[in-house]
DNA sequence: TTGTCATGTGACAATCTTGTCATTTTCTTG
DNA sequence: CAAGAAAATGACAAGATTGTCACATGACAA
């Protein structure tokens, strides 16, 4: 949590040091960022930050705060929307949701990523958290058991964590290579192999 | 490559140094290992280890280079040993080689898991070539197919990509975390969704 | 105008890092 | 044994890093 002295700040300000922590955090992981680097381009001094922030670990907590709340706004909604679409159709159509959601901030995105490939002890407690998330997802699995489209001896928590995985990973190596032309096209391939893989048999 | 120098050094010196090496950059990813901590370990002083290599990925390639040779020993005939088995029969088998060889090595696993997390130029370039080795696989699918056993309109370049993102991810969370229970089996489970997902349908 | 108080500042200490180089030590060979 | 070659050494330069602290500044109220 920054400290009251930050919260006193212009509007003005603060966005100019979020957005130097983003363009840091964007660019290098939580542990090779630099403090330097971001009072450099936020304009500030360092004592300056250090009345603002307790450490590199609270801008950062700050930072991804914010960024989540703008997430939010534009997603986690596309559940609800269809109730009655298959777990796939809901998965992919989150898929979609957020590569657009990532064309369009894509410095935001860029972090994101980065936290992916940490390994600082912080950064692990934050993605733990952020693993809850995917719960509601194995619940989707769960109902279309239920409804006899997936095999039941299916675990769907590692499911979950196999899309989630693959997900991952073709983000990454988009990100790093800049290249994606087919990345949606191969990514509902891949979905598609899993769907085939836990189905259930038609008869 | 090292330097002449280097060659030149007793067998028991040369063992010491690669030693340390492997402590240094089993624990902390290349780009944050430091050369430092590699000459305390090996007892060697700052202008010898200079003397032996011209810079940091001087050493890690070399210490990879021996690494490698290790493993081939081990690994590498899984393929030529059952020449009728099929894809997934193959990769599973080899799977648990890995597997055995990690144990039997866990400071080389190490190193190697942390190279998959390290996003240095200098070690993107070395995955790149790694990834060449995936190929073999691909072949594997594509004889399958011809046998019948999978779906000619799957594209085994990205069945092939599948599985190692997926087995990867199975290893680093073992290497993070210690617990690797029933990995062998999530791993078996995860292989026979896509198996289920590529194979042709009995008819 | 003056006193108070929150805030801004950058020099500083304490640690790191890599790569170099003049010097010393050890080895080898005639 | 003695001279010349090879190897070992660690102090050093030059560059980072984070967090602290004594002090400067400026706003605001009495």
């Amino acid at each position: 949590m920054p400290k009251k002295t930050f919260e006193n700040l212009s509007d003005e300000k603060k966005k100019r040091i979020f957005d130097a922590a983003v363009q840091e955090f964007s660019n290098r992981r939580f542990s090779e960022a630099s403090i330097n680097q971001i009072i450099k381009t936020a304009e500030i001094s360092r004592g300056s930050f250090y009345q603002y922030f307790h450490n590199k670990e609270d801008i950062y907590l700050y930072m991804i705060t914010e960024i989540s709340k703008s997430k939010m706004d534009v997603m986690g909604r596309t559940e609800e929307q269809n109730p009655e679409a298959d777990f796939f159709e809901i998965y992919i159509k989150m898929f979609q949701e957020g590569l657009q959601w990532s064309r369009s901030n894509p410095d935001y995105y860029r972090v994101g990523l980065l936290m992916e490939l940490d390994d600082s002890r912080f950064i692990h407690k934050l993605q733990a958290m952020a693993a809850e998330g995917l719960k509601s997802l194995s619940n989707l699995i769960e109902r279309d058991k239920r409804r006899g489209l997936i095999k039941p001896e299916v675990d769907s928590q590692l499911v979950v964590e196999m899309l989630y995985t693959l997900n991952m990973n073709l983000l990454m190596k988009d990100f790093m290579s800049g290249l994606e032309e087919n990345m949606e096209k191969r990514f509902i391939n891949m979905v598609e192999i899993i769907r085939g893989g836990i189905a259930r048999d038609k008869s």
